[in-house]
DNA sequence: CAAATATGATACGGGTCCGTAACAATCAAA
DNA sequence: TTTGATTGTTACGGACCCGTATCATATTTG
């Protein structure tokens, strides 16, 4: 089952949801923080700083940078990896899983007017 | 007509828009530059740098920078408004219309898969 | 054990963006 | 004409992110 959306329905949807993120007042996450967020919401866990680094194809201090600034924000937390203590895995949080949520929302009822 | 998104598919697709515009290397425009170069694509002329900043709720500032930005970048261009020579007229690039025309494209075949 | 490898964090210099406050140019009104 | 508004830009100090190189810690290998 496709989505099928036209061009000019893509930027007209981008178009909404670009606004209303820019017009509200909540720290937008920049396009890198998204992916790893989304990420690690949708694909399947364990996530590490390596991992997100070759999926996402950037630097590992990226990585661990953006996972600095979300979890400032607690949309994500860290844990040691108990079996190699060198990796670190990346998990999900309730904050994080709301933010999701309520942008999902925004953007469903701003597709509804396209 | 509605495009009629669910949150999940909306979550899968702007994951897979990220990750797209992480991997590959040209400059990401942020949300602020996106929702500006939008406007002007979608919007009906004229746009002035007072409009843009009342309609994203942002100061004037922060749009004078954005088209310094997206102005080297060529995605939109600016000239004196000979009416009112305060005004400042934004204005629409070849390049920049390409811009728009190849990220709408690219989300339309990401949809295709969701 | 010692050496090599792997992982994530940090340091550093540079660039971009931000918000506020000032500013020059232009127009309108007194 | 002179005073006051309006428009867009610039200045400044601060915050954030980047890429590369380096580091500490942990594991694997010889």
């Amino acid at each position: 089952m496709s989505v099928a959306l036209t061009p000019a329905q893509v930027l007209r949807l981008w178009h909404d949801v670009a606004l209303a993120m820019v017009r509200d007042d909540e720290p937008d996450l920049s396009l890198r923080q998204m992916s790893i967020l989304l990420t690690i919401y949708l694909e399947a866990p364990p996530h590490t700083v390596r991992d997100l680094a070759r999926k996402l194809e950037v630097s590992k201090p990226v990585i661990t940078r953006a996972l600095d600034s979300m979890g400032k924000l607690e949309l994500v937390s860290r844990r040691r990896d108990e079996k190699d203590r060198r990796n670190v895995l990346i998990q999900r949080t309730v904050k994080g899983a709301l933010y999701l949520e309520r942008f999902a929302d925004t953007v469903v009822n701003l597709s509804r007017s396209i």
